[in-house]
DNA sequence: TATTTTTATCACCAATTGGTGATATATTGT
DNA sequence: ACAATATATCACCAATTGGTGATAAAAATA
């Protein structure tokens, strides 16, 4: 049947599955997700393209075993592991923001999944989204909720704007060389504007939070 | 050569320009732009794919005229037209922010160009882009940049983040059916969330300037 | 060594892609 | 009615798309 140790062999069903995986990497680095033609993809792993069909049954089984295997947000999770939350999140919440800005720019493969997300109706896809919603669950639910109280919704609205608008401003930075509302996202300067921008708004969230908890 | 009321006639170049531009309306709102092949735009226009390369130079000059012939901002432009803007833009930013919120989601096509913009690399869509910007800097200039002063920049910033969050937000809103931040966007409950959190977050920030304003 | 199984290649398919030259048909002007 | 012109259709092209059956070659097994 199989070995265990079989790497040195030429032919070898793994490391291939792997070239074809290391190949829609390449693509969507470098063409985006419309430029996933299978003749590519075969041309780019140096195989041919039946075995995709034979691998991973088809374009699409490869594609989602791709999307699977990559762990997009292992990186950004734990930046403060363990850092004060008795302050209702509040450091948490900023270095969260902070990082997922820095994050986001910075991995342009995720911006293409963010932006496939968005376009495509692709099941791994949607468990990637999923997989994002149960983290964060667990933070508000355990945090942010029952520091909020009535208002642990709008909590919760002006974080999903202030990530959202992140996601948003990071892929359009890449993209596009044009300024959004003035603001050059490339640069230093404006990225730094951002930054500011998000720290202010988190303060200002819990100022208020503050003020109502000492009726 | 020609004639002003050349409307009854069979053959008519302007209807069938309209013909093709209809259909690629048609094609984007059905399929997205990744369907808009020459073969079925002509086909959804009824005509012979021809005229697309006669008429419009080829598949991408058609696109281009279709961006330019649909004025996606004016009907957010003027919303609040010539209101009161003696509060630094506070009332005005706050209607503009909820008006887009709004108008982004109902306008599918709108969308359909965002997205569009973030992935493809075409001139009309940064032209787009250009007029957005040069409609904001407007408002900018003569409005909230003196009335912050130093911290005209963060305001800048603030805004960015909010606009590109609503954007974000309302696509993923109708692309996908899960939750973002625990919010269902196509609620009328969760939008109305992100509604008091924008306006929550327009207050903050008018609040703090009110405050360093009185030194 | 001989055989079986796994791994990979090849040739080929139908359908679709963007694109064009030749031609037909309608409209206009004389 | 006639030619000239504008409008539209058609047949066809090469290249690419996703997909498959037959076959070769390497590896494992006997």
């Amino acid at each position: 049947m199989e070995q265990e140790t079989a790497v040195k062999s030429l032919r070898n069903k793994e490391k291939s599955k792997q070239k074809f995986l290391a190949a829609v990497e390449k693509i969507l680095h470098t063409k985006g997700f419309s430029g996933l033609k299978v003749n590519d993809i075969a041309r780019t792993a140096g195989l041919d393209k039946k075995l995709i069909y034979n691998y991973f049954g088809g374009k699409d089984g490869l594609i989602d075993e791709y999307i699977r295997s990559q762990d997009f947000w292992s990186n950004v999770k734990d930046e403060s592991g363990g850092a004060a939350v008795n302050d209702g999140g509040k450091t948490f919440a900023k270095a969260m923001l902070l990082s997922q800005f820095d994050y986001v720019f910075k991995n342009k493969d995720l911006q293409k999944i963010l932006l496939w997300g968005l376009i495509e109706n692709r099941k791994s896809l949607k468990k990637l989204a999923n997989d994002r919603e149960e983290t964060g669950a667990v933070l508000f639910k355990s945090i942010t909720d029952p520091y909020f109280g009535e208002n642990a919704k709008r909590y919760r609205a002006i974080i999903a704007l202030l990530i959202a608008g992140i996601y948003y401003l990071d892929i359009y930075a890449t993209t596009n060389d044009c300024t959004f509302c003035g603001l050059d996202l490339k640069s230093a300067d404006g990225r730094s504007e951002i930054e500011n921008a998000l720290t202010f708004l988190i303060d200002k969230t819990y100022e208020e939070e503050k003020r109502e908890e000492s009726f």
